[in-house]
DNA sequence: CGTAAAATTGAGCTGTCTCAATCAATGTGG
DNA sequence: CCACATTGATTGAGACAGCTCAATTTTACG
């Protein structure tokens, strides 16, 4: 009962994001405010935290200040699904928007995944996700110019956008700061910029009022390919 | 039978990595020789494959040329945990020097998951340290100037080497170019080349005639952090 | 409404790249 | 076992993508 109550919970939050859009339920929910951090670098979390609402980043933070974003975290999806199989974080989580994240509890989705080969392929397909939008983030990094790697950032999460219907037209809600750009790109902030401004000059994309219009798709995917 | 004999394997290569340095028997086993494409890009595999013996990088190639290495693969290693869950390969498989490999079965892989907790355990941390070294990689990338990263790689070759004991005090055989440590790093073999000709000239780290010699860990490991 | 955060712009700098040449090592066929 | 061919390492000169520093304007928040 339990293991199917979990699956199904797993099933709309992580997998057929439908939950998103009805009304929050579980009773273990967390709310966060905008720029906050939730978890902490190296933090131990007993549970399997999986944001239900809003946005945010999980970002590795260097000694010296320096700062990458690993991932964007949207509506649906785990921290990370290292999570599921050990118990330290090794990124801090902070909130862009208001939101709240649910927690998990961690045995009990194990024995779920065991249950159920649907949670477990489901589970596991989550991980696969993960792991791509890792290795596309390796080559971008470390193979591809500025603008190109924002161009990338951007069609990567319209795509993710668009899969949650949060997509209208060619244009979405985006709540990222240009140094969310930078952090996740390996860019400075100064430099996103004037790609930005040239993205716009050129027609391809606009950026304001924490709106993103697209008016270039093929240029745009194009750019990123 | 067969699950047990799997799940024997599976220690053997992936995680106590101890068959490496006894006599190879399975029938099932691949020999290559070096400089060889084992597995193309967008290649479907029915199996999963894992390093027996030798050296091989797992490359992501762009269509104008570019390629970035996004893993070595060392003995006892899957190629990408990924083909646990899904069949097509994302990368191209290339060896470095001659080696074998071993091809299991997918669905005897998965049963041996599913019968077994420890197995299940074992190859999900597999899967979770493959994730972690992506996630250094990308903070890498994104923020750590070129010495820095060519001091990572050596490490985490050194580390990982160590755990095999190939390593003899503070040297190792080492089978990679310049162009390897360019590939996986970001970076021009030129520029590699400059890295690595201060590094010598520091005397902190010197590869030559195929082996890797680190005269200051400690040094290099600080440039490493 | 004041203050902090974010965006924008400009000037100059540097880490890393490109191009190109040379030299060393490795492998190959005869 | 040699001569050649190929691949890899090294070095230098110059170029440029993206950075730093710094000032200004705009936007957002308490």
């Amino acid at each position: 009962m339990l293991g199917l109550g979990l699956c199904g919970l797993l099933i709309d939050f992580k997998l057929d994001r439908s939950l998103a859009a009805g009304p929050p339920i579980s009773q273990s929910q967390t709310e966060f405010s905008a720029r906050r951090t939730i978890f902490h670098q190296n933090q131990t979390v007993d549970n399997v935290p999986i944001i239900c609402d809003g946005w945010a980043t999980a970002t590795f933070k260097l000694s010296n200040g320096r700062r990458q974003i690993l991932s964007f975290l949207l509506p649906g999806e785990m921290i990370t699904c290292r999570l599921v199989f050990e118990t330290q974080l090794h990124v801090t989580v902070d909130s862009i928007t208001d939101g709240s994240y649910r927690a998990f509890d961690r045995a009990q989705l194990r024995t779920a995944m065991s249950n159920s080969p649907a949670t477990f392929d489901r589970i596991l397909s989550a991980y696969n996700a993960e792991s791509s939008r890792a290795d596309q983030l390796i080559v971008d990094l470390g193979r591809r110019s500025a603008s190109e790697r924002v161009a990338g950032l951007l069609i990567e999460l319209w795509d993710r956008l668009e899969k949650l219907n949060k997509t209208d037209g060619n244009s979405v809600e985006f709540p990222l700061r240009q140094s969310h750009i930078a952090d996740a790109t390996g860019l400075t902030t100064v430099y996103v910029n004037k790609v930005l401004g040239e993205f716009r000059h050129e027609g391809m994309v606009d950026i304001s009022d924490r709106f993103l219009q697209i008016r270039n798709m093929t240029k745009l995917r194009r750019l990123a390919a």
